[in-house]
DNA sequence: TTAAAAGAAGACTTAATTGGTCTTTTAGGG
DNA sequence: CCCTAAAAGACCAATTAAGTCTTCTTTTAA
């Protein structure tokens, strides 16, 4: 229960090794996929999700490839697994609007929302930097 | 992410409103699946998880049915959950052993093991005796 | 104007989830 | 001793999700 698949493990791996090369350069996805050992056609797709909420910026044509969108101090690892994994949810029950239908005889719903306040914290306190070691 | 899926919400509803009947009666399994709205041949397949690991001890033949292995205030909702959604491991990295193949350079492993303890710790601080309200 | 690179769409494969059915075992009651 | 009620167990099937690869389009620096 709880696993990361295979997209939110590749999704860090990308993003972090991004992390840890000079900011002010621009890096190949091609790079990128062969350093973190991930199929490159698969890391494009995370990568265009990064992109697409500014989690990294894109540049196309020859001499393009990826940056951080912000520094790695203000990327948290949070906005990093709910990019492609969505937001974190262990029940149905938190979604609110109707999702329990079941809300009045629902007494586990307040120990999820629990979880998902714990693990939203503690996944929020930690950035990019602390995880590319810099 | 992180969301649990049709199984555990039955096998948790299904123990829950186990929890909430007399101690000493047996309850039917086609009974248990009507009150909680759960396709009964599924639910079968969980509460035979239940009886393997003493969750629940099961009797057969006529009379027979389902009653709590231990007193509600001894089943907590992590034996519940684990029970049947397996071990909760947010990631390949903390089941330790080989797993985690690029160790050395893995920054996130520790994260990921402090979700795990305090997802465990929650869910293990809660009882069916508190769920079933009673 | 061409080659390098990301963007986008989709086809395909494999695995997991969510059930169902049918037979077997166990136990109680007439 | 048979009949019936109930769980156990072994299969099976549909659906959905995950993961991977292919192909084509668009952008842009040289």
């Amino acid at each position: 229960m709880m696993e990361l698949t295979r997209k939110g493990e590749y999704a860090i791996r990308g993003i972090v090794y991004l992390a840890s090369r000079p900011a002010d350069q621009v890096c190949l996805l091609s790079e990128i996929a062969k350093a973190v050992d991930v199929p490159q056609t698969f890391l494009a797709k995370i990568f265009q999700q990064f992109s697409k909420i500014g989690l990294v910026r894109s540049y196309r044509g020859t001499g393009g490839g990826f940056i951080l969108g912000r520094t790695s101090d203000k990327i948290t690892l949070l906005e990093v697994v709910e990019a492609v994994e969505g937001p974190i949810i262990p029940n149905r029950c938190v979604t609110g609007a109707g999702e329990c239908d079941r809300s009045n005889a629902c007494t586990v719903h307040p120990v999820w929302l629990k979880v998902q306040d714990q693990v939203r914290d503690l996944l929020n306190g930690i950035t990019l930097k602390e995880l590319s070691g810099q």
